[in-house]
DNA sequence: ATAAACTACGTAATTGGTTACGCAAACATA
DNA sequence: TATGTTTGCGTAACCAATTACGTAGTTTAT
């Protein structure tokens, strides 16, 4: 057997890649947190960096930031309303909104918070020798996917 | 709203690209084979690469090589077995195993498939600006993750 | 002012994966 | 050769996300 195949095949391994890497990241983020005894998980830590720094955001605006459907900011927020980090106001101008905030808990909580997210960068950027390339490489094929779909692009290289 | 949230995040926003990026791809890419009316999915395509190059594997084995758990190629195979794609054998020397190859219906398609993964690449190649940096870049951060996993580079940085 | 279209968001059903468990086969060892 | 341990893999329960759908509120057009 391969050392590691999805590497040895390039191009059409990528995207096995992105998947395998992202579930381990997320694996042992949550694994960190369980053994700090923290009650978040992994994908609250964007919701909470969005309501720093937006103060109040409805259900839709969060699934945009993060590319994520509708349904799921709602089901990860009602989890993290329920732990007490999220309070939600209902818009007076648009009932339809309900605005989110970060709760009182939250804020006393998020400095600690910090300590341990700034230990993850770190610890990214180590895994990145310091440097941003991967984040660099990222952006240019997210560019290229919002300027035409991967789907169009196979189809133009098939006429071709 | 930000432009792209994630991209501003820098490195913390991260693995939820990865994500994101993972999913644009698999998504698009089902729609492609859908459109032609392939009865194919995405995630086949590795395993199907798996078994041109070996001609039989195990479960564990295929598990092993894409990074997934062993029930995921379980489920994922039965699949492609009621599609007609995989036929098992069971292992003569060890009845535990069955070994999973290429039906026959599988090699004659195969081709035809190909032409369609070929032109995925090119257009890969196309959006990664027909350099492998991103790869490269991967590999780096892969490389790191097998020395020493993401937590316990988490917990070292906190005890600076 | 009313009808039509659109938007926000909650819920249900489905999906692709995981962990946990169990059992049978194989292996190691006393 | 019996016995404890490991391995392979199937199944069950669960989970985070999706798509599809329904409904109430808002906006637009006539």
């Amino acid at each position: 057997m391969d050392n590691d195949f999805l590497v040895a095949m390039g191009y059409p391994g990528l995207t096995a890649r992105l998947k395998r890497l992202n579930d381990a990241f997320v694996h042992q983020t949550r694994e960190f947190y369980k053994e700090r005894d923290l009650t978040i998980e992994p994908n609250w830590h964007m919701v909470f960096l969005l309501l720093e720094k937006h103060e109040q955001l409805t259900v839709t605006e969060i699934a945009e930031a993060l590319g994520l459907s509708h349904p799921a900011i709602v089901k990860l927020t009602t989890k993290m309303k329920d732990k007490g980090y999220i309070s939600s106001v209902k818009d007076q101008k648009d009932k339809r909104k309900s605005q989110l905030q970060l709760s009182e808990k939250a804020k006393k909580e998020i400095p600690e918070l910090h300590i341990y997210w700034d230990a993850g960068v770190e610890a990214l950027k180590e895994m990145m020798n310091d440097n941003q390339e991967l984040l660099k490489q990222l952006k240019i094929v997210e560019d290229h996917l919002d300027e035409m779909d991967y789907k169009t692009r196979i189809l133009n290289h098939l006429d071709l």
